[in-house]
DNA sequence: CATGTTCTAATATCAAGTACTAACTCAGTA
DNA sequence: TACTGAGTTAGTACTTGATATTAGAACATG
Protein backbone atom coordinates (compact mmCIF):
# COMPACT_ATOMS: atom_id res chain seq x y z
CA UNK A 1 0.00 0.00 0.00
CA UNK A 2 1.02 3.44 -0.66
CA UNK A 3 2.46 6.26 1.33
CA UNK A 4 -0.25 8.03 3.64
CA UNK A 5 -0.97 11.27 2.84
CA UNK A 6 1.53 12.29 6.10
CA UNK A 7 4.21 10.32 5.20
CA UNK A 8 4.01 11.54 1.75
CA UNK A 9 4.16 14.75 2.82
CA UNK A 10 7.04 13.95 5.06
CA UNK A 11 8.58 11.82 2.96
CA UNK A 12 8.74 15.41 0.07
CA UNK A 13 10.03 18.14 2.39
CA UNK A 14 12.80 15.57 3.41
CA UNK A 15 13.46 14.96 -0.47
CA UNK A 16 12.95 18.79 -0.96
CA UNK A 17 15.81 19.69 1.49
CA UNK A 18 18.48 17.54 0.47
CA UNK A 19 17.74 18.61 -3.61
CA UNK A 20 15.35 21.73 -3.54
CA UNK A 21 15.77 21.54 -7.15
CA UNK A 22 13.11 19.15 -7.80
CA UNK A 23 9.95 20.00 -10.07
CA UNK A 24 6.64 18.95 -9.27
CA UNK A 25 6.86 16.27 -12.05
CA UNK A 26 9.97 14.76 -10.16
CA UNK A 27 8.12 14.41 -7.00
CA UNK A 28 5.20 13.13 -8.48
CA UNK A 29 7.43 10.26 -10.06
CA UNK A 30 8.73 10.18 -6.35
CA UNK A 31 5.55 9.03 -4.63
CA UNK A 32 3.31 7.82 -7.33
CA UNK A 33 1.28 10.11 -7.36
CA UNK A 34 -0.33 12.97 -9.47
CA UNK A 35 1.00 15.93 -10.12
CA UNK A 36 -2.23 17.51 -8.63
CA UNK A 37 -1.72 16.04 -5.44
CA UNK A 38 1.62 16.87 -5.15
CA UNK A 39 0.29 20.73 -5.80
CA UNK A 40 -1.99 20.33 -2.98
CA UNK A 41 0.77 18.98 -0.68
CA UNK A 42 2.86 22.34 -1.51
CA UNK A 43 -0.21 24.30 -1.00
CA UNK A 44 -0.86 22.68 2.76
CA UNK A 45 2.89 22.68 3.80
CA UNK A 46 3.50 26.24 2.37
CA UNK A 47 6.67 25.26 -0.44
CA UNK A 48 6.67 27.84 -3.07
CA UNK A 49 7.11 26.62 -6.34
CA UNK A 50 10.50 25.28 -7.92
CA UNK A 51 11.31 28.78 -9.06
CA UNK A 52 10.44 30.72 -6.70
CA UNK A 53 12.66 28.36 -4.06
CA UNK A 54 15.23 28.46 -6.41
CA UNK A 55 15.11 32.57 -6.61
CA UNK A 56 14.79 32.77 -2.86
CA UNK A 57 18.58 30.79 -2.46
CA UNK A 58 19.87 32.74 -5.29
CA UNK A 59 18.62 36.09 -3.64
CA UNK A 60 20.04 35.06 -0.41
CA UNK A 61 23.94 33.75 -1.81
CA UNK A 62 23.77 37.25 -4.09
CA UNK A 63 23.68 39.30 -0.68
CA UNK A 64 26.12 37.59 0.81
CA UNK A 65 28.33 37.81 -1.73
CA UNK A 66 27.63 41.46 -1.54
CA UNK A 67 28.31 42.08 1.54
CA UNK A 68 31.17 40.00 2.15
CA UNK A 69 32.99 39.18 -0.96
CA UNK A 70 35.33 42.68 -1.39
CA UNK A 71 37.57 41.40 1.66
CA UNK A 72 40.64 42.50 0.06
CA UNK A 73 41.22 44.28 3.05
CA UNK A 74 39.45 43.13 6.23
CA UNK A 75 37.71 46.34 7.82
CA UNK A 76 37.20 50.01 6.51
CA UNK A 77 40.29 52.45 6.07
CA UNK A 78 39.40 56.09 6.42
CA UNK A 79 42.13 57.95 7.21
CA UNK A 80 45.60 56.97 5.88
CA UNK A 81 48.83 58.51 5.91
CA UNK A 82 51.58 56.89 4.09
CA UNK A 83 54.50 55.29 6.00
CA UNK A 84 53.47 57.29 9.28
CA UNK A 85 49.53 56.26 10.39
CA UNK A 86 45.82 55.09 9.27
CA UNK A 87 42.62 54.54 10.84
CA UNK A 88 40.36 51.95 10.28
CA UNK A 89 36.92 50.66 11.08
CA UNK A 90 35.13 47.40 11.46
CA UNK A 91 31.44 46.51 12.85
CA UNK A 92 31.37 42.76 13.79
CA UNK A 93 28.64 41.16 12.86
CA UNK A 94 26.94 37.97 12.02
CA UNK A 95 29.61 36.69 9.99
CA UNK A 96 32.52 37.68 12.16
CA UNK A 97 31.24 36.16 15.68
CA UNK A 98 31.22 32.34 17.30
CA UNK A 99 27.53 31.39 17.00
CA UNK A 100 27.21 30.00 20.40
CA UNK A 101 28.37 33.36 22.64
CA UNK A 102 28.56 36.41 19.56
CA UNK A 103 32.13 36.87 20.64
CA UNK A 104 33.83 37.80 17.48
CA UNK A 105 36.90 35.17 16.39
CA UNK A 106 40.07 36.52 17.09
CA UNK A 107 41.47 36.14 13.45
CA UNK A 108 39.00 38.80 12.54
CA UNK A 109 40.90 41.34 14.96
CA UNK A 110 44.06 40.17 13.04
CA UNK A 111 43.08 40.64 9.97
CA UNK A 112 41.44 44.22 10.62
CA UNK A 113 45.14 45.39 12.28
CA UNK A 114 47.31 43.46 9.64
CA UNK A 115 45.01 44.66 6.54
CA UNK A 116 45.39 48.03 7.82
CA UNK A 117 49.34 47.74 9.10
CA UNK A 118 50.07 46.67 5.58
CA UNK A 119 48.00 49.16 4.07
CA UNK A 120 50.00 52.33 5.62
CA UNK A 121 53.03 51.01 3.89
CA UNK A 122 53.18 53.24 0.26
CA UNK A 123 54.90 50.12 -1.78
CA UNK A 124 53.47 47.85 -4.48
CA UNK A 125 54.45 44.49 -2.19
CA UNK A 126 54.16 44.63 1.44
CA UNK A 127 54.61 41.63 3.82
CA UNK A 128 54.20 41.20 7.41
CA UNK A 129 56.87 39.24 9.09
CA UNK A 130 55.76 38.88 12.06
CA UNK A 131 53.72 40.05 14.92
CA UNK A 132 53.18 40.57 18.76
CA UNK A 133 49.41 40.23 19.55
CA UNK A 134 47.02 40.74 22.39
CA UNK A 135 43.40 40.24 22.80
CA UNK A 136 42.46 42.47 25.60
CA UNK A 137 38.92 41.72 26.17
CA UNK A 138 36.54 39.86 24.02
CA UNK A 139 34.76 42.13 21.30
CA UNK A 140 30.72 41.03 20.57
CA UNK A 141 28.47 41.34 17.97
CA UNK A 142 27.23 44.57 16.90
CA UNK A 143 30.43 46.60 18.15
CA UNK A 144 32.73 49.23 16.41
CA UNK A 145 36.14 48.37 16.15
CA UNK A 146 38.13 51.63 14.97
CA UNK A 147 41.96 50.48 15.00
CA UNK A 148 44.61 53.07 15.00
CA UNK A 149 48.00 52.14 13.52
CA UNK A 150 50.76 54.35 13.50
CA UNK A 151 54.50 53.63 12.54
CA UNK A 152 57.32 53.61 15.22
CA UNK A 153 60.28 52.69 13.51
CA UNK A 154 61.85 52.23 10.22
CA UNK A 155 65.15 51.48 8.50
CA UNK A 156 63.95 52.36 4.53
CA UNK A 157 62.83 48.55 4.05
CA UNK A 158 61.40 47.07 7.37
CA UNK A 159 58.60 48.90 9.69
CA UNK A 160 57.46 48.64 13.01
CA UNK A 161 53.97 49.03 13.20
CA UNK A 162 52.18 49.72 16.73
CA UNK A 163 48.54 49.02 16.19
CA UNK A 164 45.53 49.56 18.83
CA UNK A 165 41.81 48.66 18.12
CA UNK A 166 39.64 50.39 20.36
CA UNK A 167 35.51 50.15 21.08
CA UNK A 168 34.17 53.09 22.32
CA UNK A 169 37.57 54.26 23.84
CA UNK A 170 38.26 51.29 24.93
CA UNK A 171 41.13 48.96 24.02
CA UNK A 172 39.64 45.71 23.14
CA UNK A 173 43.12 44.68 20.97
CA UNK A 174 46.63 45.46 20.37
CA UNK A 175 49.45 44.30 18.50
CA UNK A 176 53.07 45.51 16.99
CA UNK A 177 53.63 44.32 13.57
CA UNK A 178 57.14 43.94 11.52
CA UNK A 179 56.40 44.66 8.35
CA UNK A 180 58.90 45.05 5.19
CA UNK A 181 58.09 45.64 1.92
CA UNK A 182 60.14 43.96 -1.48
CA UNK A 183 61.86 46.54 -3.62
CA UNK A 184 60.79 46.02 -7.44
CA UNK A 185 63.35 46.50 -9.98
CA UNK A 186 61.65 48.91 -11.88
CA UNK A 187 59.81 50.77 -9.66
CA UNK A 188 59.33 54.40 -10.17
CA UNK B 1 21.03 59.38 -30.27
CA UNK B 2 20.63 56.42 -28.14
CA UNK B 3 23.68 54.21 -27.46
CA UNK B 4 25.22 51.93 -30.28
CA UNK B 5 25.68 48.09 -30.29
CA UNK B 6 28.85 47.82 -28.57
CA UNK B 7 27.57 50.71 -26.01
CA UNK B 8 24.39 48.98 -25.53
CA UNK B 9 25.64 45.55 -25.12
CA UNK B 10 28.35 46.95 -22.29
CA UNK B 11 25.89 48.46 -20.63
CA UNK B 12 23.42 45.08 -20.27
CA UNK B 13 26.70 43.49 -19.12
CA UNK B 14 27.23 46.02 -16.28
CA UNK B 15 23.50 46.34 -15.23
CA UNK B 16 23.25 42.51 -15.03
CA UNK B 17 26.58 42.32 -12.76
CA UNK B 18 24.93 44.46 -10.21
CA UNK B 19 21.30 42.91 -10.34
CA UNK B 20 21.70 39.80 -12.21
CA UNK B 21 17.69 39.07 -11.98
CA UNK B 22 16.47 41.43 -14.93
CA UNK B 23 14.10 40.23 -16.91
CA UNK B 24 14.79 40.94 -20.91
CA UNK B 25 11.69 42.86 -20.77
CA UNK B 26 13.11 45.50 -17.91
CA UNK B 27 16.33 45.48 -19.99
CA UNK B 28 14.86 46.34 -23.10
CA UNK B 29 12.72 49.52 -21.16
CA UNK B 30 16.14 50.25 -19.70
CA UNK B 31 17.70 50.35 -23.40
CA UNK B 32 15.20 51.78 -24.71
CA UNK B 33 15.15 49.14 -27.43
CA UNK B 34 12.65 46.17 -28.04
CA UNK B 35 12.90 43.09 -26.23
CA UNK B 36 14.09 40.95 -29.32
CA UNK B 37 17.08 42.90 -29.44
CA UNK B 38 17.67 42.34 -26.12
CA UNK B 39 17.77 38.61 -26.94
CA UNK B 40 19.67 39.44 -30.16
CA UNK B 41 22.74 40.96 -27.58
CA UNK B 42 22.35 38.51 -25.09
CA UNK B 43 22.90 35.08 -27.59
CA UNK B 44 25.79 37.59 -28.80
CA UNK B 45 27.23 37.94 -25.11
CA UNK B 46 26.73 34.07 -24.49
CA UNK B 47 24.52 35.41 -21.13
CA UNK B 48 22.14 32.25 -20.37
CA UNK B 49 18.06 33.51 -19.99
CA UNK B 50 16.95 34.80 -16.13
CA UNK B 51 15.94 31.71 -14.92
CA UNK B 52 18.80 29.33 -15.92
CA UNK B 53 20.86 32.62 -14.68
CA UNK B 54 19.35 32.72 -11.29
CA UNK B 55 19.19 28.59 -10.91
CA UNK B 56 23.27 28.77 -11.52
CA UNK B 57 23.42 31.56 -8.44
CA UNK B 58 21.64 28.98 -6.54
CA UNK B 59 23.18 25.64 -7.07
CA UNK B 60 26.90 27.34 -6.72
CA UNK B 61 25.56 28.56 -3.29
CA UNK B 62 23.76 25.23 -2.60
CA UNK B 63 27.43 23.16 -3.28
CA UNK B 64 29.26 25.99 -1.53
CA UNK B 65 26.75 25.42 1.54
CA UNK B 66 27.25 22.35 1.56
CA UNK B 67 31.09 21.70 0.89
CA UNK B 68 31.99 24.92 2.86
CA UNK B 69 30.01 26.49 4.93
CA UNK B 70 30.88 24.83 8.24
CA UNK B 71 33.68 27.66 8.22
CA UNK B 72 33.07 27.91 11.77
CA UNK B 73 36.78 26.83 11.07
CA UNK B 74 39.50 28.36 8.22
CA UNK B 75 41.40 25.34 7.19
CA UNK B 76 40.36 21.81 7.35
CA UNK B 77 41.14 19.92 10.97
CA UNK B 78 42.20 16.58 10.08
CA UNK B 79 43.30 15.62 13.44
CA UNK B 80 42.59 16.45 16.97
CA UNK B 81 43.93 14.64 20.12
CA UNK B 82 41.82 17.49 22.52
CA UNK B 83 43.99 19.59 25.28
CA UNK B 84 46.96 17.83 23.24
CA UNK B 85 47.51 18.79 19.38
CA UNK B 86 46.00 18.94 16.55
CA UNK B 87 46.83 19.31 12.16
CA UNK B 88 44.66 21.01 9.89
CA UNK B 89 45.20 21.84 6.32
CA UNK B 90 44.69 25.03 4.18
CA UNK B 91 44.84 25.28 0.39
CA UNK B 92 45.58 28.69 -0.71
CA UNK B 93 43.07 29.52 -3.54
CA UNK B 94 42.49 32.72 -5.37
CA UNK B 95 40.72 34.07 -2.37
CA UNK B 96 43.36 34.29 -0.20
CA UNK B 97 46.30 35.78 -1.90
CA UNK B 98 46.95 39.46 -2.95
CA UNK B 99 45.67 39.96 -6.96
CA UNK B 100 48.69 41.07 -7.96
CA UNK B 101 51.85 38.85 -6.78
CA UNK B 102 49.67 36.01 -5.33
CA UNK B 103 50.68 35.71 -1.84
CA UNK B 104 49.00 34.86 0.54
CA UNK B 105 47.46 37.20 2.60
CA UNK B 106 48.77 36.95 6.48
CA UNK B 107 45.68 36.87 8.00
CA UNK B 108 44.71 34.09 6.61
CA UNK B 109 47.55 31.72 7.91
CA UNK B 110 47.35 33.67 11.36
CA UNK B 111 43.12 32.53 11.39
CA UNK B 112 44.44 28.78 10.06
CA UNK B 113 46.67 28.47 13.21
CA UNK B 114 44.21 30.69 15.59
CA UNK B 115 41.41 28.64 14.38
CA UNK B 116 43.53 25.10 15.43
CA UNK B 117 44.54 26.62 18.33
CA UNK B 118 40.95 26.79 19.58
CA UNK B 119 39.90 23.87 18.54
CA UNK B 120 42.38 22.11 20.34
CA UNK B 121 40.87 22.97 23.48
CA UNK B 122 37.78 21.07 24.72
CA UNK B 123 35.29 23.99 26.25
CA UNK B 124 32.23 25.67 25.41
CA UNK B 125 34.52 28.91 24.82
CA UNK B 126 37.86 29.37 24.17
CA UNK B 127 39.23 32.49 23.50
CA UNK B 128 42.67 33.60 22.62
CA UNK B 129 44.38 36.02 25.05
CA UNK B 130 47.90 37.10 23.02
CA UNK B 131 49.99 35.41 20.01
CA UNK B 132 53.27 36.23 19.26
CA UNK B 133 53.47 35.20 15.54
CA UNK B 134 56.07 35.08 12.56
CA UNK B 135 55.54 34.93 8.64
CA UNK B 136 58.77 32.79 8.21
CA UNK B 137 58.37 32.96 4.55
CA UNK B 138 55.95 34.22 1.89
CA UNK B 139 53.23 31.40 0.90
CA UNK B 140 51.99 31.44 -2.87
CA UNK B 141 48.92 30.63 -4.48
CA UNK B 142 48.25 27.21 -5.09
CA UNK B 143 50.35 25.90 -2.10
CA UNK B 144 49.30 23.49 1.19
CA UNK B 145 49.11 24.70 4.61
CA UNK B 146 49.63 22.06 6.89
CA UNK B 147 49.40 23.71 10.42
CA UNK B 148 49.96 21.11 13.44
CA UNK B 149 49.57 22.51 16.78
CA UNK B 150 50.61 21.38 20.35
CA UNK B 151 49.79 22.47 23.86
CA UNK B 152 53.16 23.11 25.60
CA UNK B 153 51.81 24.44 28.97
CA UNK B 154 48.75 24.56 30.93
CA UNK B 155 47.10 25.23 34.35
CA UNK B 156 43.80 24.14 33.57
CA UNK B 157 42.11 27.26 32.23
CA UNK B 158 44.74 28.74 30.40
CA UNK B 159 46.98 26.73 27.68
CA UNK B 160 50.00 28.07 25.67
CA UNK B 161 50.00 26.47 22.23
CA UNK B 162 52.83 26.43 19.74
CA UNK B 163 52.00 26.05 16.05
CA UNK B 164 53.98 25.72 13.29
CA UNK B 165 52.54 25.45 9.59
CA UNK B 166 54.48 24.13 6.58
CA UNK B 167 54.45 23.97 2.87
CA UNK B 168 56.42 20.45 2.43
CA UNK B 169 58.14 20.18 5.03
CA UNK B 170 59.19 23.51 5.04
CA UNK B 171 58.16 25.91 7.77
CA UNK B 172 55.80 28.86 6.58
CA UNK B 173 54.69 30.40 9.70
CA UNK B 174 54.85 29.43 13.32
CA UNK B 175 53.21 31.30 16.53
CA UNK B 176 52.39 31.01 20.41
CA UNK B 177 49.06 31.15 21.51
CA UNK B 178 47.64 31.75 24.69
CA UNK B 179 44.47 30.51 25.01
CA UNK B 180 42.05 30.50 28.20
CA UNK B 181 38.52 28.85 28.37
CA UNK B 182 35.94 30.97 29.87
CA UNK B 183 34.21 28.00 32.55
CA UNK B 184 30.80 28.32 32.78
CA UNK B 185 28.84 28.12 35.65
CA UNK B 186 26.43 25.28 35.24
CA UNK B 187 28.78 22.98 32.92
CA UNK B 188 28.92 18.91 33.22
C1' DC C 1 21.45 50.60 -56.65
C1' DA C 2 22.21 46.51 -54.21
C1' DT C 3 23.98 44.76 -49.99
C1' DG C 4 24.62 44.05 -45.31
C1' DT C 5 24.00 45.32 -40.54
C1' DT C 6 20.94 46.38 -37.05
C1' DC C 7 16.72 46.44 -35.21
C1' DT C 8 11.70 45.35 -34.71
C1' DA C 9 7.63 42.50 -35.15
C1' DA C 10 4.90 38.43 -35.11
C1' DT C 11 3.91 33.74 -34.41
C1' DA C 12 4.30 29.15 -32.54
C1' DT C 13 6.05 26.62 -28.81
C1' DC C 14 7.87 25.33 -24.17
C1' DA C 15 8.36 24.58 -18.97
C1' DA C 16 6.60 24.98 -14.78
C1' DG C 17 3.70 26.68 -12.78
C1' DT C 18 -1.46 29.06 -10.62
C1' DA C 19 -6.38 28.87 -10.20
C1' DC C 20 -10.38 26.63 -10.65
C1' DT C 21 -13.95 23.11 -11.59
C1' DA C 22 -15.42 18.48 -11.79
C1' DA C 23 -15.37 13.88 -10.89
C1' DC C 24 -13.91 9.41 -8.96
C1' DT C 25 -12.77 6.13 -4.77
C1' DC C 26 -13.63 4.45 -0.49
C1' DA C 27 -14.50 4.22 4.32
C1' DG C 28 -17.49 5.32 7.97
C1' DT C 29 -21.98 6.12 9.44
C1' DA C 30 -26.89 7.83 10.33
C1' DT D 1 -28.84 1.38 1.96
C1' DA D 2 -27.81 5.84 0.75
C1' DC D 3 -25.08 9.85 2.11
C1' DT D 4 -21.11 12.27 3.40
C1' DG D 5 -16.41 13.71 3.28
C1' DA D 6 -11.46 13.16 2.83
C1' DG D 7 -8.21 12.19 -0.47
C1' DT D 8 -7.01 11.93 -5.01
C1' DT D 9 -7.05 12.59 -10.08
C1' DA D 10 -8.28 15.00 -14.40
C1' DG D 11 -8.87 18.78 -17.33
C1' DT D 12 -9.09 23.61 -18.87
C1' DA D 13 -7.70 28.41 -19.03
C1' DC D 14 -4.19 31.49 -18.00
C1' DT D 15 0.70 33.34 -16.61
C1' DT D 16 5.81 34.25 -17.01
C1' DG D 17 9.80 34.36 -19.23
C1' DA D 18 11.59 32.44 -22.19
C1' DT D 19 13.25 29.81 -27.27
C1' DA D 20 13.10 29.38 -32.22
C1' DT D 21 12.02 31.04 -36.45
C1' DT D 22 10.57 33.93 -40.12
C1' DA D 23 9.82 38.33 -42.10
C1' DG D 24 10.20 43.05 -42.75
C1' DA D 25 11.73 47.75 -41.86
C1' DA D 26 15.71 51.61 -41.46
C1' DC D 27 19.95 53.02 -42.68
C1' DA D 28 24.68 53.30 -44.00
C1' DT D 29 28.26 51.94 -47.27
C1' DG D 30 30.66 50.26 -51.02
Amino acid sequence: MRLSKKERQAKLQQALSNDPFLTDEEMAKKCGVSIQTIRLDRMELGIPELRERVKRMAEENFDQVRSLSPEEVIGEVIELQFDQSGISILDIREEHVFARNRIARGHYLFAQANSLAVAIINAEVVLTRSAHIRFVRPVKMGERCIATAKVIDTDRARFQIQVKTRVNQEIVFQGMFHVYRLEEEGRT
